[in-house]
Order: C-alpha cells, then sequence, then structure tokens
DNA sequence: GTGGCTCTATACCTTTCGGTATAAGCTGCG
DNA sequence: CGCAGCTTATACCGAAAGGTATAGAGCCAC
C-alpha cells in the first residue's frame, strides 16, 4: 500500500535531510545514508530507484508544504503591507517549524546552476520567485509608481527574507513577529522613520 | 621561483574555479581539474597539497582582491547614501569583472556549514559581513535612529546585492549605475518615492 | 497450500574517488 | 662535467562511489 507509513521510507527521508543539510548532496554517500536509517542499499533503491530519486522526493515532500501554504496566507488583496507581512509570517514560521527543509532549500538557492541536485531544487524556487513576482505584478496595479519593477521588488524582498531566515538559522536573531513588522517597514519605507 | 607565471599552476587554478562554479566543489574530481588543465595529478598535488589547498589557493587569488577593493572604496565618510553606492558600485563592477569568482562566492554563501568548502570560504563571507557591519555601526552614531540594529542592516543589504548579482549572473539584469542608484535608494527610503 | 506481490538483505559489480611512491626531465650553479 | 632542486609523468594504492543480481522473508488472495 500507499498511504500507510513505510516506516523505512520515512526513515530514509529524514536521515537523508539531515545528511544532505549538513554535508550537502555531493558530500554524502548512499551508503551513509542507509547506514543513518538503518537499512541496506536495495531499500533505498527500492523506494527511490536512484540518489536523484531520493532528492526529488525529500524536496516534494517537505517544500511542497512551504509553497501550498504560502499561496494559501500570502495572496495580495489590494494591501500591500498587510500581504508582505503575511508572506514574511508564513516563511519563518514555515523555517521555525522545519529549520533543516529550509536549509536545504536556501543551500540550493545558489547552488552551481549544472549540478544535479540545483536541477532538482530549480522548479521549486523558480515556483516560490513567480509567486512573489506575481503578488508584485498585481500590487503595481494599486500602485502605478512601482510598474515594471516588480521582478527586483520580488528579488529584493524574497533576498531579504532569504537572508534574515539564514541569519536566524545560525543563531543570530529569532524569526519573531518584531522582525515581520522590521522587514516589511524597511522594504516599503526604507531605514529611516 | 614564485613571481614567475609557472603556467600549470595557473592554468589549474582557471579549470578548477570553472569546474567548481559549474558542478560545484564535491561535484567535480581530481580527475577532471587536472584532465582539463592538460597535466596530471602529481602537478596539482604539487602545488597545492589537497584538493581542499586548491580551494583555499582559488578563493586567496579571487576573492582576496574583491575585498581589497571594497575596503579600499566603500569606507564610510559621515554619508550613508554615497558609501552604499559606492559599496555597490565596486560589488558590481566586481561581479562583471570575474563573474566566476562572484558565482563561487555565491554558491559558497549558504552552502551546508559542514562541509570543506564551506568552511574554507567562511572566513572570507565573515570579513566580508564584518566591513558592513562597521559600515552601519559608524553610520549609526551619524544617525541615532539606526542604533543597535547595524546587524540587521549588513545582513539585508548584503542580502539585496548578492540577490541582484545573482539575477544579473543568469541574465535577468545589468549591473549597472540604474541598479546601483536602485538599490541604495530603495535601501534607505523604501519601494514608494 | 500456493502463487504472487512487496519489501529487504547478502554479496557483488564497475568506476571513480583522493592521494602517493618512484623516477625521469629540466633548470641553473659550481 | 656533476650535482641540486624544482617540476612533471607513469603507475599504482586502498577506499568508497553509485548501483544491481539474486534470493529470502512476510503477507494477502485465492
Amino acid at each position: 500500500m500507499d498511504g500507510a507509513a513505510s516506516d523505512n521510507r520515512t526513515e530514509l527521508l529524514d536521515c537523508a535531510l539531515r545528511l544532505f543539510v549538513a554535508h550537502g548532496y555531493d558530500g554524502v554517500g548512499v551508503q551513509q545514508i542507509v547506514a543513518a536509517a538503518g537499512v541496506t542499499k536495495p531499500t533505498l533503491y527500492h523506494y527511490f530507484g536512484s540518489k536523484l530519486g531520493l532528492l526529488e522526493a525529500l524536496l516534494d515532500a517537505h517544500l511542497g508544504g512551504l509553497y501550498a501554504e504560502l499561496e494559501g496566507a500570502a495572496a495580495y488583496h489590494h494591501d500591500l503591507s498587510l500581504t508582505l507581512a503575511q508572506l514574511a509570517r508564513s516563511t519563518f514560521a514555515f523555517a521555525r517549524a522545519h529549520p533543516d527543509a529550509y536549509r536545504l532549500h536556501l543551500s540550493l538557492w545558489f547552488a552551481p546552476a549544472q549540478s544535479q541536485a540545483s536541477r532538482a531544487a530549480a522548479r521549486f524556487h523558480q515556483r516560490q520567485f513567480a509567486f512573489i513576482e506575481g503578488l508584485f505584478r498585481d500590487a503595481a496595479r494599486d500602485h502605478g509608481n512601482m510598474k515594471g519593477r516588480h521582478q527586483a521588488y520580488a528579488a529584493t524582498y524574497l533576498g531579504m527574507l532569504n537572508t534574515y531566515v539564514g541569519l536566524a538559522l545560525n543563531g543570530y536573531t529569532a524569526l519573531n513577529d518584531a522582525l515581520v513588522r522590521q522587514s516589511v517597514h524597511q522594504f516599503m519605507h526604507g531605514i529611516f522613520s
């Protein structure tokens, strides 16, 4: 069956996530993963077909939920400040709840373009970026002076959020509501005031 | 001698940079590097001692110049807008002149913390961040309302610059003076006005 | 009970990994 | 010349890489 837990499969996903986050996709061998999960290689290849298939299953399992949540919580309804705050809050909440998943996401953000891992993650990053870009495109219809710059705005805001999460994952800050407010305020009104 | 070119050494550095950027440090074998450089393994181990030593020499050769340039061009002299513009201009100019070097820099920005490549690059990222942080700490003495947030400002501005460079390296924008002005203006005064 | 399906282990494959022992060629120096 | 030191290639090392052929369990339907 498919709906059931299939414990070894879950165990493999968990161990692979931890190891990929710590050492990188290319820095971890299949042998290490199965050893950490307490199984052997044929089990891994039965469920995922290949090392790359394991990574793809990992991204599906952990990042699919992120984007579904974002797209649900951060739709634009003619209030840009509110939308950006919701976007930041959802992103921070996900990063707090699934730090390793977001670490994996971040580590593949600027990963070498020709690497298998980067290619597997590309569609997720594109989806996130396209969503934020569409949000600013909608907002530009309400704010004429934003016209034609929605891509730059999306890049900047996404870069800011990811930078904050990166700082937080290394213990330099906390992903709380104060940071949500600060990111929105700074993005919309600059560092003064 | 040391001052001379030692052609094979340079060739190895160039090929390693290209390959690391394309496939990642762990995704490239020593054999591929020496084949691309037209030499054999003992040559590489003679000059660099190990694969990691090669990466360190690569970072020294390419990123040392970046930081020297930044620290020279972007010192703070009581004009934050001007300083941020100079910082952006120097960063963009370096990325335009050495796109592969900056790609390597970016790919290691959020790389898995336990990987050898990430550890080798850590001191460079720390140096860049510390420089920008110090800049904002100085500026906070002139602008009281910035007090206590220099770390967040440094992170945000650095994240914005790196995001722009990342976009540009993938062909989505150009690293010109217009983008310098836009980044400074947006950072200081927000997206409106 | 028996055939079939899913899951997993033993044992093994080829290729490549990072790294090296040895020795040859080269240069400049006495 | 002969010697020294720097640089390089041939040939090799043990280990680990990703992946698989085979077969044995457990289970469910008939």
